[in-house]
RNA sequence: GGCCCCUUAGUCAAACGGUCAAGACGUCGCCCUCUCACGGCGAAGAUAUGGGUUCGAUUCCCGUAGGGGUCACCA
């Protein structure tokens, strides 16, 4: 077979060589030890939590190294291709501070575009750049095409794949693929040329040449030494449109756009012998490879199961209608990523987690389980610290786009709403309360007359003169300007006269010379205020609902009884 | 089924041959306290399993079991 004629023949309309390919996209003018990474994926729908994980690596890597980070759209499946998935992943990506250098960007005209030396950054615009390498593979003898007819392509679109590998017989797979690609590897050049005149399309094979009994030492960032059985498999390097498959386009790519650390998905790792093979064909450099573990999810017999894309919690987009702040989700994955993040950010409260020293010999090795426990924890952690401004101004967005009664309400007296979400707040021992925005209506729902409702009744065991007798007390002497130790003082006066105890020490050592004591008070005066048991300070509610409402709910309630 | 990866409490995880096997979340209890939240203190709870190697294995090796991934003209 002469490779140099059959090169020609596949590939007439390419003039480049390698050479000249790579002489356009020279090495990068770096400091040394700044990694380039990179974000690559297939726009097929929203970003996946999952993918988070690795974006989120490679993006501090990046950063953190002075390096390059950068968005490749990864679109070589056309029948995959949902439109205007690439602008909202770019949008979606922002929102969680995963911002690219280069690459793929959105254009002041709403559609993708590119920015930067190293591009096109979507790979269906690069063909003609594969194609280069693609010829001097079958030029070398290592790549080969097999032709199908139009109706075989048809019936392979046709077919669902998930289905058709869910069926198969294992048994005799391995043998029934070893003779086919015997079989396609033995065409003849006149079977080519009239394969070539006949107008068939073809796919191009690559040669494989590894033997699976032996093992080739292979180094990932995360896992260690591992060893991988040589590849054996002639993978489809081009599709029969043209376009590649993710192992060549990643090879060619990742190549000329000068990656240094590839962060990928574990179930990548299967694929790493096939990536060898195709970096040692092409004469090109390993990059340095990471793989990183799934999340996890517990499926109905309680087993682990990946987080796949119908799984609630999937979409990264549901947080934010969950009402959960892209920093809270952020932080979450720190912790999960670098098992000390939260050491460090004890240490450093004040500081952004992207002042972390993330390290890679950090990062955990097993798949870990999604927990909503330690989301909520780390959520309610992280509003604690905001300003009352600053949850406002959240709250109030996530409530606009997914609670428009309740937005109505913030927005009707903002400072009254930012004095609501100030109670508490600051200091050393901050209440935590939300730990998302949608939390932020029933907390404080009590605050708004059309919200309000008494929810909690009176313990049965008081007799409802004591309560009536406890709140005409209070609003005989009640005055909206008292301080809070005038305030109290006049409580304790009421609990008092009732015959109650007002010291609570007093109270608990001999607890039946009492007929109550002053948290039962609190509690009379609590719900006739707040409508529950429980709420943030009383004097504090008070203070903000006003003078009149605190009048007029306190009175309704003395008539209810 | 072949191949690959993984395995310390319910969850996330320290401990890179010698610790009484950290810590965080969750759970429970106590304290603080006008309730809640916060905070403080405390409790329960783990090295999957069987063999080696070693004076000594969570740690190293082999097997077993369990879990996960992958085997497309998808990424």
């Amino acid at each position: 077979m002469d490779y140099e004629l059959l090169a020609e023949l596949l590939f007439p309309q390419v003039t480049k060589t390698p050479a000249d390919v790579e002489a356009e996209y020279p090495p990068r003018e770096l400091p040394e030890g700044a990694k380039v990474t990179r974000f690559a994926p297939s726009p097929t729908g929203f970003v996946h939590f999952g993918g988070l994980f690795p974006a989120t690596i490679a993006e501090r890597l990046a950063h953190q190294s002075g390096g390059v980070f950068y968005l490749r759209i990864e679109d070589t499946d056309a029948k995959r291709e949902v439109a205007g998935a690439a602008e909202g992943l770019i949008r979606t990506l922002a929102r969680y501070g995963i911002c690219f250098d280069e690459g793929a960007v959105i254009g002041p005209d709403g559609k993708i575009t590119d920015k930067g030396n190293y591009g096109p950054y979507r790979q269906s615009r690069r063909a003609s750049i594969y194609h280069v390498f693609a010829k001097q593979l079958v030029r070398e003898g290592k790549a080969y095409p097999v032709f199908t007819t139009q109706e075989e392509l048809d019936a392979l679109n046709a077919t669902d794949k998930k289905a058709e590998i869910k069926a198969r017989d294992w048994e005799n797979e391995q043998d029934f693929r070893r003779e086919e690609q015997q079989k396609q590897r033995e065409f003849s050049m006149e079977e080519v040329q009239a394969h070539l005149a006949a107008g068939h399309p073809f796919v191009l094979r690559l040669r494989a040449d590894g033997d699976p009994e032996k093992k080739i030492p292979f180094t990932d960032l995360v896992r260690g030494k591992l060893e991988i059985p040589e590849n054996d498999e002639d993978f489809v390097l081009l599709k029969s449109d043209g376009i590649p498959t993710y192992h060549f386009a990643h090879a060619v790519d990742d190549r000329l756009m000068g990656t240094t650390h590839v962060v990928r998905g574990e179930e990548w790792l299967p694929s790493v012998a096939k990536h060898l093979m195709l970096f040692r064909y092409l004469g090109f450099r390993l990059p340095k490879y990471m793989h990183i573990s799934q999340i996890m999810r517990l499926d109905e017999n309680g087993n682990k199961k990946k987080l796949s894309k119908r799984d609630m919690g999937a979409n990264l987009d549901d947080y934010s209608r969950m009402g959960y702040a892209p920093a809270c989700v952020c932080e979450y994955i720190m912790t999960l990523l670098n098992s000390n993040y939260e050491e460090w950010h004890a240490q450093n409260p004040e500081k952004p987690y992207t002042d972390f020293p993330f390290n890679i010999k950090k990062m955990s090795v097993s798949g870990c389980l999604f927990d909503f426990n330690k989301l909520n924890d780390v959520s309610k952690n992280v509003i604690s610290r905001m300003s009352a401004e600053e949850v406002y101004a959240q709250a109030s967005e996530w409530a606009r786009a997914n609670d428009p009664d309740f937005a109505a309400l913030l927005d009707r007296d903002a400072d009254y709403a930012k004095s609501i979400f100030a109670i508490g707040r600051g200091g050393k021992k901050p209440r935590k309360d939300l730990a998302t925005w949608a939390d932020a209506k029933g907390y404080m729902s009590f605050f708004y007359d059309e919200l309000f409702t008494v929810e909690d009744a009176y313990d049965e065991k008081f007799e409802k003169s004591d309560i009536k007798a406890a709140l005409s007390g209070f609003l005989s002497t009640y005055d909206p300007t008292d301080e809070m130790s005038v305030w109290f003082d006049k409580i304790k006066a009421v609990t008092e006269r009732l015959g109650y105890a007002s010291d609570m020490k007093l109270y608990k050592a001999d607890p039946a010379a009492f007929r109550g004591n002053i948290a039962d008070v609190s509690m009379f005066l609590r719900v006739a205020v707040t409508g529950r048991l429980n709420s943030p300070d009383l004097y504090a509610v008070m203070q903000i609902l006003g003078a009149e409402r605190v009048k007029a709910r306190v009175g309704s309630m003395i008539d209810s009884l």
